[in-house]
DNA sequence: TTGCGTCGTAAATCATAGTT
DNA sequence: GAACTATGATTTACGACGCA
């Protein structure tokens, strides 16, 4: 009945890539406020505005944002690691 | 009631990375449910927004959920609902472009 | 004190757009 | 145009705090 209302509703999950204007709008916000990249609800609601999405789309951007910024780094380190480890060990030898 | 006290001040880095303690004492970070699950909990939450004490045990033994996953997932029904209905107005009031 | 409510979020996952 | 990657949205599960 309404299993494939689901499947179908669901396609508001249309989407379209938000503007390069927008993007660098977000990350400007992003990376001048590491520390502490969340910005308060009013932040979000000027953000929004001017990169003419909604409070919502903000919000997922930071969210994704926040945790891919994250495994990046973790990533890039775990494999700094690795290969520093198998550096020592090379010249060990 | 915005930003959390625990992170403000927190270094640069540290604050996306410390939060790594999170307790999670689940086996998987979190657990996909059934289309069926999905299913019974939507048509619970149609007959009703808040689910009774009673009705939350009857629904967690009939789909091998704990009461406690099914009192959150009517919570984060009710979130989602609440975000749709922000977002709806937020793009009425968009419809302010009639001035330009 | 218990217990469920909301809010804001992390992390995983999904679905599609964009790239190679 | 199939495979792969990037990205926006949705789904579980909490921590923090509120209120009865």
């Amino acid at each position: 009945v309404m299993i494939l209302r689901s499947r179908f509703l669901d396609a508001r999950r249309k989407r379209r890539n938000f503007s390069k204007q927008a993007s660098e709008i977000l990350n400007e916000y992003f990376y001048s406020h590491l520390s502490n990249p969340y910005p308060s609800e009013e932040a979000k609601e000027e953000l929004a505005k001017k990169c003419n999405i909604t409070v919502s789309q903000v919000n997922n951007w930071f969210g994704n944002k926040r945790i891919r910024y994250k495994k990046n780094i973790v990533k890039a380190q775990e494999e700094a690691n690795m290969y520093a480890a198998k550096a020592a060990a090379t010249s060990g030898m | 009631r915005s930003g959390y006290q625990q992170r403000i001040g927190a270094k640069e880095g540290a604050t996306l990375l410390s939060h790594s303690s999170r307790t999670r004492t689940k086996d998987k970070y979190r657990v996909v449910y059934s289309d069926h699950q999905r299913l019974e909990l939507e048509k619970e939450f149609h007959y009703s927004r808040y689910i009774t004490i009673r009705r939350k045990a009857e629904l967690a033994q009939a789909l091998n959920l704990s009461e406690r996953q099914v009192k959150i997932w009517f919570q984060n029904r009710r979130a989602k609902e609440r975000k749709h209905m922000k977002k709806r107005d937020e793009i009425i009031q968009k419809e302010k472009l009639d001035a330009a």
